[in-house]
DNA sequence: AATTCGGGGCA
DNA sequence: TGCCCAGAATT
């Protein structure tokens, strides 16, 4: 039922038909990673004009993976992915591991990633529990629990099943999660809706039970735009943390009672040890991430004087908008890039 | 067990 | 606007 339903439906998807291999599964289940199906195509596709193999991904510098992951957020995964290409040229002589205890040492591989090749990709026995088999088993065997606890439970369940074909089942279940049994789920289309017990009891819309979420804080913060003739700075992020090894605008947190202004040309000093005259206020710009928000404000500044020394930042340089594309950098420095086209000094 | 990691699709 | 996405690593 599963399965007819699954063979029927089936899209196709790049890394789904066209020349399947496990570089390109294990390329596709990292991007995937809390990213969607649709967001990730385009992203997939152009990955390997640049990267065909893993040899050319580990004779990549960071800066050329960074650029072909630019937007797509999580930035940790490019580093991994990157580690990752290394590590499987030096200790696997290129071939991609194929036991999940090899599979789980490499970096940005967890338990879902590594059963996912195996599963799908060697079409072993393994259960590539996401987040779609959460939603549908905890509403299939009508359980609760912390993710953990429900992976485990669902993988329990499922193993007294005799299933013949891991790979289209574990695809299945993620295309029935995404398409049908979805948050407010379309119950009626569902292949399985007779034996799911949330669905007989009418609660589907108690399972997977909601986690609590907390709030994000929000963030006032100022950035300049310094110009020297036509050129500005641009400084890059550590590759440790948020946006690692991003490329951004110069600035920093606006403190309590401090002026938006006095904010820029304190962290302008601290960071670059340089001092600046601010021209030009731009508009403001918001942007979220995963756990805070701010409230961004762009100045137009010019370069007073004084010699570059970094704290904080680990690189730096003048670069003018033509450049903007030789670079990585996140959401919320191309949408104050955006508000560029119209303003000159 | 909880937190830290982006950005976007979709209702 | 809120929810959640083919999660992993760290705390």
């Amino acid at each position: 039922m599963l399965i007819d339903w699954y063979v029927k439906q089936k899209i196709s998807l790049p890394w789904r038909d066209l020349n399947p291999n496990l570089y390109r599964t294990w390329i596709s289940e990292i991007m995937l990673q809390q990213s969607q199906v649709k967001t990730v195509i385009p992203y997939f596709n152009s990955w390997f004009k640049k990267f065909p193999d893993i040899t050319s991904l580990a004779n990549a510098t960071i800066d050329e993976v960074l650029k072909s992951w630019e937007g797509l957020g999580y930035y940790r995964r490019a580093h991994y992915i990157h580690k990752a290409s290394k590590l499987i040229i030096k200790k696997h002589n290129g071939k991609i591991p194929d036991t999940y205890v090899e599979l789980i040492k490499v970096p940005g591989i967890g338990d879902y990633t590594a059963s996912a090749i195996l599963g799908i990709g060697h079409n072993l026995p393994f259960f590539a529990v996401d987040g779609n088999f959460i939603r549908v088993f905890s509403r299939v065997f009508k359980i609760k629990g912390s993710k953990s606890k429900l992976t485990k439970q669902i993988k329990k369940n499922l193993s007294q099943r005799a299933i013949i074909d891991f790979a289209s089942f574990n695809q299945a279940v993620m295309d029935l999660g995404r398409t049908i049994c979805r948050p407010i789920p379309a119950c009626s289309l569902c292949p399985i809706s007779i034996e799911c017990l949330a669905h007989k009891h009418l609660q589907t819309d108690k399972y997977p039970q909601k986690s609590i979420k907390k709030n994000k804080p929000n963030y006032n913060v100022v950035v300049g735009i310094i110009y020297k003739k036509d050129n500005f700075i641009i400084t890059q992020r550590k590759n440790e943390g948020l946006l690692g090894g991003l490329w951004e605008l110069p600035g920093g947190k606006i403190k309590k009672g401090e002026t938006r202004e006095n904010a820029l040309i304190r962290e302008i000093r601290e960071e670059l040890n340089i001092t600046i005259d601010i021209k030009k206020k731009l508009p403001e710009i918001r942007h979220e991430y995963s756990h805070f928000k701010v409230k961004i404000y762009p100045y137009i500044c010019s370069y007073n004087g004084g010699k570059v020394a970094l704290v904080g930042p680990v690189a730096w340089g003048w670069m003018n908008m033509n450049e903007v594309k030789t670079k990585s950098f996140p959401k919320a420095t191309h949408k104050v890039f955006n508000l560029m086209d119209n303003v000159s000094l």
